[in-house]
DNA sequence: TATAGTCTTGTTACCGGTAACGTGATCGGT
DNA sequence: ACCGATCACGTTACCGGTAACAAGACTATA
């Protein structure tokens, strides 16, 4: 049983003063005399008055809240991300609209549209369905935006790239460096920048390696629902290509599946091949044998509060677009991959 | 550069009509003339415009945001059961407004005050801190809550427990019916339900067993924030109590680090002791050697969905109060516990 | 044709705050 | 003692919708 709410009139009242005055107080805007402040803070103390926000933002235009928009909530990879963002503006006095889209591009847009609704002061978008200008054209909406790897047309939002181009350098490189030749890699079946970036740089470093790629020979896609059928594809795609030794993995689970892949076809890790997974580290951690994988360089909170950094920038000076920003990786060797 | 909005008025101006008929047309509220509504229509269409939230939440007192609050975002437990409720709330046109704990009481309370200041028209609370009635007073302020796995005075939420007593008797059967005798326990340094009553009915199924629990000697708790000492304290009470053939873990990641430990100390899994955990069920099986766990009898998001139904169902009746749900576990026996 | 009832639409006030401007009181300086 | 500046606070209008009631147009009925 909610408490009916009591308001700044009621306050006013009780205090002997204009609504203004107490609207002076709590903002703490212009000049109060001390007694009359005194007044209003204990006639509110008294009444347990709480300013409706509501109120406040149709009044202000403003509504101290921001979007989130994630393919997934369930994924650790965003959770921390998303759990970084709603602690920095948690501290800023900002609320978290959180939704997710499931990859369904249908949604994604749908979302914006009840974001715009909803008035939010800015939105957060990660890793957002790559096919297109709907989604810049809805950033373009918003005061202000900031987009973790996804392609929008310039200006419409600070960006915030991780370089998979480099990241992907850095695997190749390291395991052609201990003398793997025969490379495979295993992605998901997902439109997405990073997705098309690994698989990219993929090509390009062992392109730079002086080896050319046989796609159908060396890269397999996956659902991103696994299944039963998901050891089969990457069996298919080992015993197809026998010479595979190592295997560069999209993510940790993927890698995961890989190595559990090998292990039932008597392929010993990593004497006969080698698996780098990436991104999950703490489970990476936690595997046996422990798997080598790609990470960001800063802990995933710390990107979730840079985005949410550069949109209150934005926010506070809008003439300042932020820059965009490069995020890098670093190469975590375990014993999947030495 | 965000576009002016266009207001009803404008629309009611641009149609010939009053901005009543324009909100009834919206609303699909009382008896509007086809030609009228399809006037009203084509003016809207043409000027872009779009509701504002805000000013509709201030005139009717209702916000259509939900509130919900996690001791943590980037842990799968939690992000896979938010992931669920955002979907259901979604459907139903409800957004969420989400905040994290961090596990600290005092910004809790803080959070549950703001989520009033916003008017959230419910709030679903998880694994909320159990130490007491402050939460159950915030909760009692609510026009409707649902608290999954929280202790609150009875009538302020819809509760959603899960039956740990009983999941743990699962466990301890288990491991006794196939030889082991002395049994271990380890736990996290957190003062929640789950974490209260699996160390609970770890005892009353020792106990239901014929077996006294030396706790000192076979109990065990951790940090959350894992560190280089985690395994050290597992392994201290590996070595001060050599007889323990099985480890029940209060999570996938414990039992992950006692996988690593027992390695360190060349104890064989399981021949030489048996290594059960909970919950992450996805994780459990991507190790080596994959983890006997006790896990939740329905996916997580469909728990997510229930609490969102089960609020959403208390907003529209609200003399229903809906009745509590107790929540089973299964147990997934691989061969980390065969 | 008068009358009541139904449809459809307009009017007014209000939700709970804030912006912008107005006003009386106090004050220092000459 | 007069004047302008500053201080402390009040007034009015407005943010963009909706609830509640009023009212005109039209229909059916007697």
């Amino acid at each position: 049983m909610p408490k009916k709410h009591v308001t700044i009139s009621d306050v006013a009242d009780k205090a002997g003063v204009s609504k203004m005055t107490v609207s002076r107080v709590i903002n703490h805007k212009g000049e109060i005399s001390a007694t009359t402040r005194q007044r209003v803070l204990d006639a509110m103390q008294e009444l347990g008055f709480r300013p409706n926000r509501i109120a406040k933002r149709l009044a202000t235009n403003a509504t101290c809240q921001i979007g989130i928009v994630v393919p997934s909530i369930s994924n650790q990879y965003f959770g921390a991300i998303i759990e970084g963002a709603e602690q920095f503006l948690w501290e800023h006095d900002y609320q978290i609209l959180l939704c997710h889209t499931g990859g369904d591009p249908a949604r994604q847009q749908a979302i914006m549209r009840i974001l715009e609704d909803n008035r939010v002061d800015g939105v957060i978008v990660l890793s957002a369905h790559s096919s297109g200008e709907a989604m810049s054209r809805a950033l373009a909406n918003q005061r202000a935006a900031v987009a973790i790897n996804t392609n929008v047309t310039p200006g419409v939002a600070t960006c915030i790239f991780t370089d998979e181009i480099k990241s992907m350098a850095l695997a190749v490189h390291h395991l052609m460096a201990n003398g793997r030749r025969h490379l495979g890699y295993i992605g998901f079946e997902i439109d997405t920048y990073a997705s098309h970036e690994r698989r990219r740089g993929f090509d390009l470093a062992l392109h730079q390696a002086g080896l050319v790629l046989d796609a159908p020979k060396q890269c397999a896609t996956i659902p991103t629902q696994f299944g039963p059928d998901t050891n089969a594809i990457i069996g298919q795609l080992l015993t197809s290509n026998p010479k595979l030794d190592a295997l560069v993995c999209f993510n940790t689970a993927i890698a995961a599946k890989a190595l559990q892949t090998c292990t039932e076809l008597n392929r010993h890790i990593p004497n006969d091949i080698a698996i780098l997974g990436y991104d999950d580290d703490l489970i990476a951690e936690l595997m046996t044998p422990p798997l080598t994988a790609v990470e960001l360089e800063i802990p995933k909170q710390d990107v979730g509060a840079l985005a949410a950094h550069l949109l209150l920038q934005h926010l506070k000076d809008r003439n300042s677009q932020p820059e965009d920003v490069i995020l890098h990786h670093k190469l975590v060797v375990r014993s999947s991959a030495p």
